[in-house]
DNA sequence: TCAAAAATATACCATTTGGTATATTATAAA
DNA sequence: TTTATAATATACCAAATGGTATATTTTTGA
């Protein structure tokens, strides 16, 4: 079953000039994206771009956020592929193993590239990152939670502890696949979270 | 005991850009700093700027060498506190858990903000941060075996597997504890390496 | 002390930057 | 079909960009 939706041309353009310029942002960063990378990429003039968005760092802004939803949307399909919190968290590495692919279509992890750039760049960008960090990491955590609550999870451990823990595993891998072009460190780096699971979290 | 250097003018002018413009670079990125930016750091002119490097991507890659040398001779000052292998991978740990004020001084970890910045920035920049990470991984990996060799750490493991793993958690929590400016991250990561070398590592 | 060389500053280059005011075109409701 | 409005294009802006040729100043060794 499809659900159609019919969008104006103004939401048309809008979505259009997201889906052009969220990988560009991406891969290059804010300062190293120009209007006129924006202006040859989505084949819009300078006009159609500002009538959609006040400015560059707005544009960035919502391109940040397009590819978060794209990769939120992927996990969220991947996770709801079984309903047992152990099972989600295995489901997680599951994920993340065929990650580099997946975000290569992104233009790479924008919430480790993004994080990185805005660090210096944009204070508002930079706010964004972080919601969205916290974000994944609270529904982590509530994973965690719900496995203690029925029992699959050790009572000990603590659930937002290690939701950042997995996190920030996760994304150690990602910026060494990257910087390395090796998805050994993804591979191992989600066999190490599995470990994780297995010998730290089950109950 | 002091060693005096006596450092000819241009030397010393040589010295004076890099000390300035590595933070910037390291800080900014290479698209996000500017000519002009260097040059109201340095209180020089672009003349005296490229009197001592070819162009911009030139100064950066030494810009880049500058804080990795600052970076590795004080890791390799903490290592040299003790003789023994299982020690030395102790003091790493120990080392990263003051690393994000360290690390500011520098304008952030040259590995983490340089590797983002120059993956689709500049390849020959990606290539310096690519052979600094190996050459990382090989001290690491050669701490280890070391401690294989006098039987401090268990001949079951992987040398060069465990220093990547170590080092993959390093670049995790430094890009969370910066993205999330939280010191939890490396705390707790470094709490996690000390225990890995406990239960993993040890004879 | 002096002259050659090295270091640095100045003045310039074409191109690009982000952004805007205005003109033109396309859309959508009456 | 017409008309008001929304969407997009055009033409422009001052400022900044990386880089260079040349002029000036400083250094250094004879």
């Amino acid at each position: 079953m499809y659900i159609y939706i019919v969008l104006t041309k103004s939401e048309h353009t809008k979505l259009h000039i997201l889906q052009t310029v969220a990988p560009i942002f991406n891969k290059n960063g804010y300062a190293a994206t120009s209007l006129s990378d924006i202006t040859n990429a989505t084949k819009l003039t300078k006009g159609a771009i500002y009538g959609h968005f006040k400015n560059k760092e707005a544009l960035s802004i919502s391109a940040f956020k397009y590819n978060v939803k794209l990769m939120m949307s992927k996990i969220s399909e991947h996770l709801s592929l079984s309903d047992s919190p152990i099972q989600k968290l295995y489901l997680i590495s599951d994920f993340y193993r065929n990650y580099y692919e997946f975000s290569k279509q992104l233009g790479g992890c924008p919430v480790l590239n993004i994080g990185v750039d805005a660090n210096n760049q944009s204070t508002l960008l930079l706010e964004n990152v972080r919601i969205v960090v916290e974000k994944i990491q609270d529904q982590v955590a509530s994973i965690i939670e719900n496995g203690i609550e029925i029992g699959e999870l050790s009572s000990e451990i603590n659930a937002m502890q290690y939701a950042k823990r997995i996190d920030t595993l996760i994304q150690g891998a990602v910026f060494m696949t990257y910087t390395m072009n090796d998805e050994f460190y993804m591979k191992d780096t989600m066999d190490q979270i599995d470990h994780m699971i297995l010998n730290d979290m089950k109950a």
